[in-house]
DNA sequence: TTGACGTGCAACCATTTGGTTGCGTATATT
DNA sequence: AATATACGCAACCAAATGGTTGCACGTCAA
């Protein structure tokens, strides 16, 4: 039960340039709406629009601190990319592909 | 020189379900067109459009033989989606990712 | 050489996407 | 209490996306 609705997926939120630059400028600080929206040539609306996107695909969460809603990254549904990627690593594979393939499936037992 | 076009990126081509699919498929073989459509419930028209677009990405190569084209899933495009990953690697960081790390950065000087 | 097969292309269509403006409302500040 | 700040929401818009049908054309088979 507790099913994520998940409206939007991980692979169709990062398609966009802008959502994966809010991506990384949220890695590094948490931070509220109009101060996000000031390193976009757009409107205050679209970025939020797309920080809503963001959290619909879990990637981003939100915080209500006074009259501000502030976001920071949820970096976990990154892991469903790479699991999928892992299946193309062997279409490169060398040994040391094999040692990292082997590193991930020991970090899915931690 | 000759820097491709790209009119497409990876993010971009990755982000539709089918076309994922697409590439599962030709990653076990190299198909003609017809084949391929066959595995889908869209016309050929529409089966050609992803193709293109996957194409357009680098992440399938086409060849003609006879009055068919086949089409083969070419894996390198994936590892810039795998070196933007790794970026965020480091917010569920543990020894093992590290590790995983280390081996990424030892794979590019091959 | 006549026809069937495999494909690409152009035209078209509905829906989604990425953006805008304007307004309402809750929270701070003076 | 009045004003400024931070934000969400609804309405709207142009362009991109994902699909369709119909047709033209090169290639293979009878």
């Amino acid at each position: 039960m507790e099913a994520e609705p998940a409206k939007h997926d991980v692979f169709q939120a990062i398609a966009d340039p802008t959502r994966r630059s809010l991506l990384e400028l949220l890695s590094e600080r948490e931070l509220p709406v109009t101060a996000i929206s000031s390193h976009y040539p757009m409107t205050r609306t679209a970025v939020s629009k797309h920080l809503r996107i963001l959290a619909d695909a879990g990637l981003v969460k939100e915080r209500k601190v006074g009259r501000e809603t502030r976001y920071r990254l949820e970096p976990e549904p990154l892991r469903e990319l790479q699991r999928w990627l892992v299946y193309y690593e062997r279409f490169w594979e060398n040994k040391l592909a094999a040692l990292k393939s082997f590193v991930e499936s020991e970090e899915d037992k931690l």
